[in-house]
DNA sequence: TCGTTCACG
DNA sequence: ACGTACGTGAACGAT
């Protein structure tokens, strides 16, 4: 992936420069306007004192250095019914996207092979993911259209078009596996959607009378499950009471015990032998359980039930990868792997290919592991990554 | 070099 | 009384 390199649209990315440098400029005018004052936007400091002290707007959060001006705390803020915190969140998104993408990435070109080289760490991130840096190919946006449009200035070679293909809730299907809790399995089995699944457990309803609101809080809990569940992070998340947090995730552990039992198993292996482990043997040792400072201690306890979910997911996509790798060798014909995010891999393949490719990726992947449940792949195709979801 | 913020899974 | 979800990398401003 690092030799082959990926390719992008300078065209694209000249105009997309431009047209963002526009709308940065208005929103700007905006906000002197509303400020009263013309001053470094990008300054923490300097935004700090026009909103907390000029403007005399409520403090909501504050960090080791004064007032947070971070997104939560203008989103807050907006909703009170002040008007420039909302053009302070576009102006952050637009100048986000301008300064790490659209002008970072073109100047990235190397000049021998006209592509993108990133580099991929097998040796930093402690779960056994990889990373990627110089410039980090991992996080392009994706979560809002205006960020997710940067995608369409990634393109395959001449004659080619990118397959992507991503394991569907990995994470979640490991958690089922390693904890052998029977009704998280049985969901996976059944091919359902596995957060209304989690819903209609939780809130005691019908799989047909549960609403999206009930799915979001089930998704949240189930990411919190992975993550190593705190009530007061829920609640944050959720926006409801600490305590109505605490009932969810009461009534969660009641109807998945045996992903409690998993849970709190790890954290005592984290306690007992110092270290947690993966599917393949990887370990991350723990030492910050022994610590006498609560929050380090608390903090050890979430990364022992994380790492091993994480880190389980890491080797699962390592082996396809591996597996995917040999069986492009045998065809030859052109496919190449060119990048991994985690849960995704992406490929370009000769056009007339796609369809066959597509069926090797999809088998390799499935196929890589065998779990208690099923390993699930979806796939898509274009002529960018934009067009591959 | 550090702190803050924000992009991703 | 306190602080508060896992794993990353990059840009920017301040020091």
């Amino acid at each position: 992936m690092e030799q082959v390199g990926i390719a992008i649209d300078p065209a694209f990315f000249e105009e997309t420069s431009q047209k963002l440098e526009r709308d940065l400029r208005l929103i700007e005018e905006d906000i002197y306007k509303e400020a009263g004052e013309e001053f470094n936007i990008n300054s923490t400091p300097q935004l700090r004192e026009v909103l907390f002290e000029k403007l005399e707007l409520p403090v909501i959060k504050k960090t080791k250095t004064g007032p947070s001006t971070d997104a939560s705390v203008l989103e807050e803020l907006a909703e009170q019914g002040h008007r420039i915190p909302t053009l302070i969140l576009e102006y952050r998104q637009l100048d986000k996207l301008k300064s790490t993408y659209v002008d970072a990435l073109p100047q990235l070109v190397n000049p021998d092979t006209g592509r993108i080289h990133s580099s991929f760490n097998q040796a930093v991130a402690a779960t056994g993911r990889l990373s990627s840096s110089d410039p980090n190919l991992q996080n392009i946006p994706i979560r809002t259209e205006v960020g997710a449009e940067l995608r369409k200035g990634f393109v395959p070679a001449d004659g080619f078009r990118f397959v992507s293909a991503d394991y569907s809730q990995i994470e979640l299907r490991v958690l089922a596996h390693l904890s052998g809790d029977e009704t998280f399995m049985r969901a996976f089995r059944s091919g359902a959607d596995i957060h209304r699944e989690t819903a209609a457990l939780v809130f005691e309803v019908d799989l047909d009378d549960v609403t999206a609101d009930m799915r979001a809080a089930a998704k949240t809990i189930n990411f919190a499950t992975i993550y190593g569940i705190g009530p007061y992070a829920l609640s944050k998340q959720l926006g409801t009471s600490v305590q109505e947090a605490k009932t969810f995730i009461e009534s969660y552990f009641e109807r998945l015990p045996d992903v409690r039992q998993y849970l709190d198993r790890q954290i005592e292996r984290a306690y007992e032998e110092g270290y947690v482990e993966t599917l393949a043997g990887r370990r991350r040792y723990i030492p910050e359980v022994k610590s006498k400072n609560y929050n380090i201690r608390q903090f050890g306890e979430r990364a022992a039930t994380n790492a091993p979910v994480q880190g389980s997911a890491a080797d699962i996509i390592k082996i396809a990868m591996i597996d995917i790798h040999d069986a492009l060798d045998q065809r030859d014909d052109g496919t190449r792997m060119l990048l991994q995010v985690h849960d995704e891999l992406l490929f370009e393949a000769p056009a007339a290919a796609v369809d066959e490719i597509t069926g090797l990726i999809t088998e390799r992947m499935e196929g890589a592991f065998e779990l208690a449940v099923p390993l699930r792949v979806e796939t898509g195709s274009g002529a960018s990554w934009y067009e591959c979801k």
